[in-house]
DNA sequence: CGCGCAATTGAGTTATATCAAATACGGTGG
DNA sequence: CCACCGTATTTGATATAACTCAATTGCGCG
């Protein structure tokens, strides 16, 4: 986790307590407009980190999995201005902020780690807005079961509904449902049992850099 | 700058030079690949952090501006995967990493004061996204004029070309002339000189929120 | 077995892209 | 200061992709 490079002693410091939680699909981790004297890092499963418009409607900002943070945005004390729910089970870490903030001034290998999380956060949704919101609706169908794929240590990923998967790319549930069945038909992509499905990466890759 | 807050015995640490640089505009500050030891502070003026996507077109993924910083992405070393240029006259400080290290250790205050800088990047990376990617080509622009409006400590602001716009907004050139001309036919938008402009703000609110 | 939700499919409509042309604009040199 | 050139913008006609609405099918779960 987060302090996989600490040392014991390091723990000897924590006063306050860091519960492991697990929730069950569709869980909310954090609402939209919560005080959150917390952060959140995912030991497994998937988790959507999205935003209410005001006009309605909801877009998915960002995916988090294993080894990220979830709620960096509230160190600050702010109101998170996200919803974070899960996608399928999952583990996370919760940690009152009151120990990032201790450990950060004792201990420099902290600072890096969490800074190298924020890059990462920065970073990838940077590649959210750039590769998942340009081009059309197959090319961005197909990036976003790549980048499923790819973030699984299995041969299989979970694959969200049609709906969530329209939230994320700007595209309605129908759309992305003409599309995915496109692929089906293909041999591109096959699902599975459990929400979970397997692509042919090399044939989306040439079709759809 | 980001360094308001520090002390002068601060700086007297300081071995490396920090330059003030200035640049007209359309100049690259740095390019997709460079290995960058800076990070730039912007003093005034518009800087476009754009990514070039492998099949050839520009995605605009941020709008720097007075007080953000540009090239935090490879303070791990790695060379950027963006491209900063700048849209007006910009005047920049940059920054040594060796800087930064080296204050990081010594003033905890600098800490905060870069934690910061990266939050906010992330939130206005997020809300780049819910904002200016979702709806239709209307609503965009018009959230893009608000956005471009709402930085501007003057009553007027820099507007972009109708190319930088689209690569913003995820819409092509044309389109985003077709908008603005129909905005400016309203009386909505009135384009200035020197590429500037004025918006009536409650009205664009209204029609799009 | 059947209920309820998710996914698929289809037909019709609308928004945006595309292609092509005309116009406006800014800067440069005479 | 003006005429000219190159570039950016506007505009229009057409094609196409995506949305909308509605109906049907499929699937998991009690």
């Amino acid at each position: 986790m987060l302090f996989s490079d600490l040392q014991h002693e390091d723990f000897d410091r924590i006063h306050h307590p860091i519960d492991d939680i697990e929730y069950g699909p569709g869980s909310h981790i954090y609402m939209q407009g919560d005080a959150m004297p917390f952060v959140y890092t995912i030991r497994s499963g998937l988790v959507k980190l999205s935003q209410h418009l005001p006009n309605g409607d909801t877009r998915i900002v960002r995916l988090l999995r294993q080894g990220d943070l979830a709620g960096l945005e509230s160190l600050n004390g702010q109101p998170s201005e996200y919803e974070a729910i899960t996608l399928d089970h999952v583990r996370v870490c919760r940690i009152p902020h009151s120990v990032i903030e201790s450990l950060r001034r004792d201990t420099p290998r902290l600072h890096d780690a969490l800074m190298k999380r924020w890059q990462k956060a920065l970073s990838s949704a940077d590649s959210w807005i750039t590769r998942l919101t340009t081009g059309n609706s197959k090319t961005r169908v197909a990036r976003l079961l790549m980048l499923l794929d790819n973030n699984s240590e299995d041969d299989s990923f979970f694959l969200p509904t049609r709906e969530d998967m329209g939230a994320m790319l700007g595209v309605t549930t129908e759309s992305v449902s003409k599309v995915t069945a496109e692929f089906t038909r293909n041999n591109w992509l096959r699902p599975l049992a459990q929400h979970r499905a397997w692509i042919d990466s090399e044939a989306l890759e040439e079709n759809f850099e």
